[in-house]
DNA sequence: CACTTCCTGCGC
DNA sequence: GCGCAGGAAGTG
């Protein structure tokens, strides 16, 4: 489910439900999180109270009291169900934190692809994110001079999270798409205007989207309108009536309209 | 740079 | 069956 708006609805729904509560069990329950997931790493967990819950890119960052801190990248399908101990497991259910008042929080993630680690007190390390698109702290002249040096398609480097971070494949097409550029074209070509437009955009669509969501639920898309050319390939574009395209860049599917596009 | 891999499910 | 899926690390 995750670009940054979903992630940043993520955490605000895990914040609501969790801070202030004590962990009193944590439990791998696909394959894939046992391998990180041991009871090694679980266990000084156990006893802690949640003081924070925050977003950093597409990070979700727990903190406890111990010091220590889970961190959470949801990936393709990720999301929390959250509820009762008390509860039936939920369907896809990967991870389970259960709390001594009660309270169940489930990593529900249908292809388990989300990755989740624990790092100990002081032993915090992220990746080396770029500025997070929604703060004014980051200004279009920051923007165009990391992408001023490259010279491969725009659209692949705006999934780059050291570049600009959250922006996932839907808003980097979405953004294009508003700034009227063609996601093939050269980053470092990119005219300082066309650059200015493109940076105003990613803000655009990422506030645009209706309480974070952008994407397929219950199989269908749910997004108000809001979703201009992804996913649309074969349709009319909304602006110029020309019929969506559908290439991919760096194995992954591109939207675009060549009409408006350029 | 692009391609593959990690997984599972869904629609055609 | 096959191709596709909102991510990104790892490899050539």
């Amino acid at each position: 489910m995750p670009e940054l708006p979903e992630v940043e609805n993520a955490a605000a729904r895990l914040r609501a439900a969790t801070v202030g509560a004590t962990l009193s069990r944590v439990r791998a329950v696909h394959p894939s999180q046992k391998r990180t997931l041991t009871p090694t790493a679980t266990r000084p967990l156990i006893g802690g109270t949640v003081v924070a819950v925050t977003r950093r890119a597409k990070l979700q960052l727990v903190a406890l009291d111990s010091g220590h801190t889970i961190e959470i990248h949801f990936r393709m399908n990720g999301d929390w169900d959250i509820g009762t101990v008390d509860d039936e497991p939920p369907k896809h259910e990967r991870v389970r934190f259960e709390f001594t008042d009660g309270t169940r929080v489930s990593l529900v993630d249908s292809r388990a692809l989300s990755v989740l680690k624990v790092h100990k007190p002081g032993a915090l390390a992220l990746p080396d994110f770029g500025p997070e698109p929604l703060d004014a702290a980051w200004t279009a002249d920051q923007f165009i001079s990391a992408i001023k040096p490259k010279r491969g398609p725009i659209k692949p480097l705006l999934l780059d999270q050291r570049i600009v971070s959250g922006l996932g494949n839907i808003y980097a097409a979405e953004a294009l798409w508003e700034a009227r550029i063609d996601p093939r074209t050269a980053a470092g070509s990119i005219s300082k205007v066309r650059a200015t437009r493109l940076h105003t955009a990613i803000g655009t669509v990422l506030r645009r989207a209706p309480a974070g969501r952008y994407y397929l639920e219950g199989g269908k898309i749910s997004d108000d309108g809001a979703r201009r050319v992804y996913g649309r390939a074969g349709e009319p574009c909304v602006r110029c009536g020309k019929p969506i395209k559908r290439i991919v860049q760096a194995g992954r599917s591109t939207f675009w309209c060549s009409g408006c596009q350029t």
